[in-house]
RNA sequence: GGUCUCAUGGUGUAGUGGUUAACAUGUCAGUCUGUCACACUGAAGAUCGCGGGUUCAAGUCCCGUUGAGACCGCCA
């Protein structure tokens, strides 16, 4: 049908013949010429158009985003456009045939539209013409060709898991679909094939891959959807050594592909532990430093209720130090800061300047000579520069100033949108204490090896346990999670007992998988990481949706087809499902 | 489950309780032979999300409701 695409004439194709064929992105009547923009995926070229040509009447007709057909001839423009890969030609139009009509559309087919993100999701197919979308879905191929040749190279094998399973206890909550066939029974949609990939390690595949959809019935996010894809990956006799290295090459490889960005392997890592010290959290942006530092054995002897209240309630003293921005943080804006960091139960923000030598603020009367010489010191304090401070419960404090971190890091352009810093985060504890429940839960599942150190120690002391479990972070996104799995049964069944299930539960919810480790398991580890998350990150998208073709709004409503509807009588009967009133 | 924000021509916004709801863009008609955000002239296009209330008077204030978004809880 075609002979060209519209991103590809150039000056050296001047006097050819071709057929081009695409949407009339813009059309120009200068009255005695016209010129139309003819775009599709890969550009846009100038197609112009003048009286004698027999064609022109239909030039006339053709509107905004009329499908058309063009044969003309490449020429020399007279006045050329820099700005266009093809500026520097236009197509003389010989022959037009409109291929379809549009009707006005809702929003302006461009990158910079300026319909809001309903109207986009409404006419989605719309809002995927846009160059800009286009990019962020090429892109996001590029990332799935990267690593499948990868993990090609590597002797991976990729095995499809199913999609209808089992229902899981721990972790999110399962979507269940209600099985047919088996009236009143549900299957369960995978949250990740985790016990799957784990089954393929003692079937002996050794080095698995998958590029998977994985569901998860939770409130979504900008991040989060309900559906959501992973790059799953297990490997066999493997150490965490092992799965760092092979994941560093292939994040190095994306990069390289994707942004022609060559990043330094391997990444560095630091403890679970050390992240919630240094930055407050699990998932630190690492391409700005102002991290947060311990003031309590500092502050503990000012003569401040606050302070005293906080440290003999078991609580800490944290802050961090802006550096130059006083000037940009007035009262106002101070005031601003405090309401933010009230959504994570911070009850308020103590702040201050360094102004001719001495620190000015909230905290200023209480502080001793000596006890802001340390204050100073420690947070190495210049003119110029502003300190906050946030006294409460240590979980508290960490949110908050870790979100505070974050905040003011956007805030002040210390988050460089073109830089890319990946750090790995390790040595989880194995168990977090769940109060509603009032038992311990698996901090990452229940498969995750414990360093050997804590292996008796499951059962015993449970909270100091710490696993062989890892998380990739990419500028403060959690972008993936693993661990070296169980491979001993006695470790497994130790693991489910610390995590209060009976003999019967563990039959009856993991039997299979028990049954499995009996006979002969490899050592074996693996990591999930999330296209999207990775994909809005390299494209700079402000939200997941942005790299998905059809994603769903934050009430898990597909704004396009309106899904989920309700079901016709006749199909609940056929399921023996009760109608809802 | 909770907190907050938003809803006004097709799209994006403005709109001190008081006349005919304003602007940009898009659409339509016309003029125009080198535009590329073409330019210029003109026109059409809104029961101000829905329901109730306060008031002489509501796009504006109040209550409810629906939808959208952000966040907390939840979720790796």
């Amino acid at each position: 049908m075609r002979t060209h695409n519209n991103g590809e004439l150039r000056i050296k194709n001047v006097g050819e013949n071709v057929v081009l064929a695409g949407w009339a992105a813009k059309k120009r009547n200068l009255g005695g010429l016209i010129f139309v923009d003819l775009r599709d995926r890969s550009g846009i070229t100038q197609v112009v158009c003048k009286p004698e040509n027999k064609n022109y009447p239909i030039l006339q007709s053709v509107k905004n985003e009329y499908v058309i057909k063009v044969t003309g001839k490449v020429i020399e423009r007279e006045n050329k456009n820099k700005n266009l890969p093809t500026g520097e030609i236009e197509v003389d139009c010989l022959e037009v045939e409109i291929l379809s009509e549009a009707e006005a559309t809702p929003m302006i087919i461009a990158d910079e539209t300026d319909a809001l993100e309903d109207i986009r999701m409404k006419y989605r197919y719309l809002d995927l013409r846009r160059p800009v979308m286009q990019k962020n879905l090429i892109l996001r191929h590029n990332i799935t060709k990267v690593v499948r040749n990868y993990f090609d190279s590597q002797d991976f094998i990729e095995v499809e898991t199913p999609v209808f399973g089992k229902t899981t206890p721990e972790g999110a909550r399962d979507y269940l679909v209600p099985s047919r066939v088996n009236p009143g029974k549900f299957y369960a949609l995978p949250q990740s094939p985790q016990l799957y990939k784990q089954l393929l390690m003692i079937s002996g595949l050794e080095k698995y891959y998958q590029i998977v959809k994985c569901f998860r019935d939770e409130d979504l996010r900008a991040d989060r959807q309900m559906e959501f894809t992973q790059i799953d990956v297990e490997m066999s006799f493997v150490d965490e050594e092992d799965i760092y290295k092979m994941i560093e090459g292939m994040l190095q490889k994306i990069m390289q592909v994707t942004k022609n960005i060559d990043i330094k392997i391997p990444f560095p890592r630091i403890s679970f532990d050390e992240s919630l010290d240094r930055f407050g959290n699990d998932k630190p942006d690492t391409r700005f430093s102002m991290e947060l530092k311990d003031l309590t054995a500092i502050v503990k002897d000012i003569d401040f209720s606050l302070f005293k209240n906080t440290i003999a309630e078991g609580g800490i003293i944290k802050g961090l130090n802006a550096k130059n921005a006083a000037l940009k943080y007035s009262r106002k804006e101070i005031d601003r800061l405090t309401e933010e960091v009230k959504k994570y139960k911070a009850k308020g923000l103590l702040w201050g300047k360094f102004e001719n030598n001495s620190l000015t603020g909230s905290l200023a009367k209480y502080l001793t000579p000596e006890v802001e010489h340390q204050l100073i010191d420690k947070l190495a304090i210049e003119t110029g520069d502003i300190i906050f401070i946030i006294s409460d419960q240590k979980n508290i404090v960490n949110a908050s100033l870790a979100y505070l971190r974050n905040l003011l890091g956007k805030e002040l352009d210390l988050a460089d949108p073109n830089k890319f810093s990946y750090i790995w985060i390790n040595n989880w504890p194995s168990f977090d204490f769940d109060e509603n429940e009032q038992r311990y839960v698996a901090a990452h599942h229940p498969f995750t090896s414990p360093k050997d150190e804590f292996k008796d120690l499951l059962l015993t002391h449970p909270e100091k346990c710490y696993s062989k479990c890892y998380d990739i972070v990419l500028n403060g996104f959690e972008l993936g999670s693993g661990s070296i799995r169980i491979h001993e049964q006695k470790v497994q069944s130790a693991m489910f007992k610390a995590i209060g299930l009976t003999e019967e539960e563990i039959k009856q919810k993991f039997g299979y998988f028990v049954d499995a480790l009996k006979f002969g398991t490899p050592p074996h580890g693996g990591i999930a990481l999330g296209l999207d998350r990775l994909a809005m990150i390299l494209t700079n998208s402000p939200s997941i949706r942005d790299v998905i073709a059809f994603p769903k709004s934050a009430n898990a409503i597909c704004p396009m087809s309106e899904a989920p509807t309700a079901a016709s009588e006749a199909q609940l009967r056929e399921l023996k499902l009760e109608i809802k009133k």
